[in-house]
DNA sequence: TGACATTGGTTCTAGTTAGAACTAAACTGC
DNA sequence: GCAGTTTAGTTCTAACTAGAACCAATGTCA
């Protein structure tokens, strides 16, 4: 496999990556979150809370950030933590009254938001980019654990 | 265009990028550059310089924060920013001579770095998702500038 | 030519990012 | 039941990030 096959295709993962970001933070921000205050929150929403490592995982937000994002979203009322009930590590994030009612709020018009872009799309066209994409993430983890 | 259509292909979508900066990353950090420095460092390779600007939209980082990464690059001595012969506000970037040699060191590992990933890949399962990449995009780009 | 808008770059701020070192709790095997 | 290892989360550091405010040079156009 030539690079010259390739890099083309890296590029545009890359910009199509950034003008989803660009498209939606533009949403999320005029809502007064930031993109991974968002991700939290819509993580959590219509569920009793997770671990911080379940939103981890869910988020892919690595535990060093996530410390961060949830301490500002509590500083902002919006989750709070409790203690595990089985596993004495581990807290359980979960959103406040005041997050559930945000999420009610702006979680439907981000969809809405989204739903603006893919309106160009049929729904044919959007299954086969996602086995694509499922399929071209496999291929870099494969080789990613491969090589350690 | 429902939402339970589109979710997965977002999630994939990041998935994916994020899948592909792990892997290309691991390989950058044991040269001793960040992804946006050597992004900027494999941008400059085999060429006369370039704006800052253009610099800025060939590597899709927004000109306050390559202002940074550029800085740290000049501090390690392997770009220099020259005056626009052309025009006042300009700066070029270019590699220095230790800069070349490093691109020259580095580049060529990092695509073979990749190469191992795309091994999996048939040239035509590459293009198809190339075009499908570069569609996406174009129906994020569109859906961004129609609403402002 | 002179007001006005645009553009290239820097600076500033608040926040995210990964990675590594660290602590405490929990598991594992013997 | 204890030593050794793994795991959840925090802390720390260096860097990146977008966005906004700003400055100086440039372009526009009447």
């Amino acid at each position: 496999m030539l690079p010259s096959i390739f890099l083309p295709l890296l590029r545009e993962l890359s910009g199509t990556y950034q003008a989803f970001e660009v498209y939606s933070s533009a949403h999320v921000r005029s809502i007064g979150l930031t993109p991974a205050q968002f991700d939290i929150v819509a993580t959590l929403g219509n569920t009793p809370g997770m671990s911080t490592k379940e939103l981890g995982d869910k988020t892919l937000i690595t535990k060093g950030t996530l410390t961060g994002v949830v301490d500002r979203l509590a500083d902002k009322k919006l989750v709070r933590r409790i203690a595990s009930p089985s596993d004495g590590r581990s807290q359980i994030v979960q959103l406040t009254a005041q997050g559930e009612k945000l999420f009610a709020r702006i979680f439907p018009a981000h969809l809405a938001h989204m739903e603006r872009a893919f309106a160009q799309l049929s729904q044919k066209e959007l299954i086969g980019m996602t086995e694509n994409l499922r399929r071209l993430r496999g291929v870099f983890a494969a080789a990613h654990s491969s090589k350690e």
